[in-house]
DNA sequence: CGTCGCCTTGATGATCGTCAATACGCGTGG
DNA sequence: CCACGCGTATTGACGATCATCAAGGCGACG
């Protein structure tokens, strides 16, 4: 685990902090000795500041990715250029590793939401390591099912709830779970909020202030919650 | 190949129509030998009339599931007893297969929406049998990777398209690839479609309607359109 | 203190869900 | 082959929700 460490650092210019990150996703977290050193060998590390484009939709996929730090947007457009966002990866989320196995091009684009490090892997060279190691295979198989998972979650979510009760739920997710009040700090700006849960940004603003009557107060990044049983019945 | 083909039919009942979509799906598409002999050993067949329940949401998840015949809707309930169909599934798709990996329990519930005939996978069998077999590591990864593709693209889909260019699209999903006139014929009751593209039974017959000015022409289930290219434009 | 960017608020319209009534298709039975 | 009846589909009316456009406020940062 020394020399793992060390290559990391040495090589690819690692710091401490993307380094748990990164050994916490599911592609790495249950990795050891040699699966993980192959692994980390066919990554490298990217930094973009914030609106650059990751990858464009119908590119050639050579590799998926794993955000370190800051916040990466999926999205597509449509005939009219009206952006729409199908995901919000935050630090720990991988994207575009569907394409291991699933085609050759990439599905919508990639675009910085902030100043993001990200952690790059070949798509080929991923694809002969998953073949010959089991624990790799394995790892692949772990992170497609969750991702699969949160995403039929978002459809539902899409499907059943109204602006207040998504801006709700969101919330709910990053109280501590007792009952009586919180506070919680928003990661990022109300914009890719917005995104994330399939709203415009005024509609974002119109929920929160739907949501003022629970007992939920909003001031810049800081989110107060009065009573979080009380959340729970919208 | 021969015995697997006995094996199939004597001890599990399927009949040609049957295996022929089984041995399409991307579980087994691309097994061979002893990994297919192995996979089919985990396999039974369940035939149901519609409107049955095939599992809950919250229960235990012991087995995934493959679409033979007939049509099975995944879907949710909000706290009002609301329905949302999450996804359609027909014949040789795949559902709850993201739970070998991805948690204990069902995430929704699981209903025939037609008299429905599926091949039943346990759920530790396939596991085990994944971290022996590589080849059905592949194929798990393989259906994982597609069904995850086609869910987000259903997100965008709903965030970005209007009612009638979903069915426009659906129906340019059905048609022969040229520009000219077509005629398909949908293989379920429109209800189903509806729930597919996220939509209330009413909203997609004015969608249908409102489709009529673009040469689309509905009787039943037939559908004639008039002008494949025009649809596109959508 | 000023400027820029993000967020909020207001007004408006499009879209879609819901409820209710009617029409149609399809399978059944005569 | 035709008439009947049930369930599905359509149509209308209405309201709720949300996107869009435009203008104003707030906060961050120089």
């Amino acid at each position: 685990m020394e020399e793992t460490a060390d290559m990391m650092n040495s090589n690819f210019k690692l710091n401490n902090r993307d380094r748990a990150v990164l050994m916490k996703t599911p592609f790495l977290t249950s990795l050891t000795g040699n699966s993980l050193v192959r692994m980390m060998s066919t990554m490298s590390v990217v930094s973009l500041t914030n609106r650059k484009s990751i990858f464009r939709e119908g590119e050639d996929a050579d590799a998926f990715y794993c955000v370190l730090s800051g916040y990466v947007r999926l999205y597509q457009l449509n005939r009219d250029g009206r952006e729409a966002d199908i995901r919000i990866c935050s630090p720990g989320d991988t994207f575009a590793e569907c394409l291991l196995y699933g085609g050759t091009k990439y599905h919508h684009h990639a675009q910085t939401a902030e100043a993001t490090t990200l952690a790059r892997f070949d798509m080929q060279a991923v694809r002969d390591l998953a073949e010959q190691e089991r624990d790799i295979a394995k790892a692949v198989i772990t992170s497609l099912s969750k991702h699969l998972i949160t995403t039929m979650d978002c459809v539902a979510n899409d499907r059943l709830h109204t602006a207040p009760q998504r801006v709700a739920n969101y919330i709910l997710t990053r109280c501590p779970v007792d009952g009586g009040p919180a506070s919680i700090r928003l990661p990022f700006q109300k914009n890719l909020l917005a995104g994330m849960l399939g709203l415009a940004p005024e509609a974002l603003s119109r929920a929160f202030s739907t949501l003022r009557r629970t007992g939920v107060t909003v001031r810049g990044r800081v989110i107060q919650v009065g009573d979080v049983q009380a959340l729970r019945e919208i």
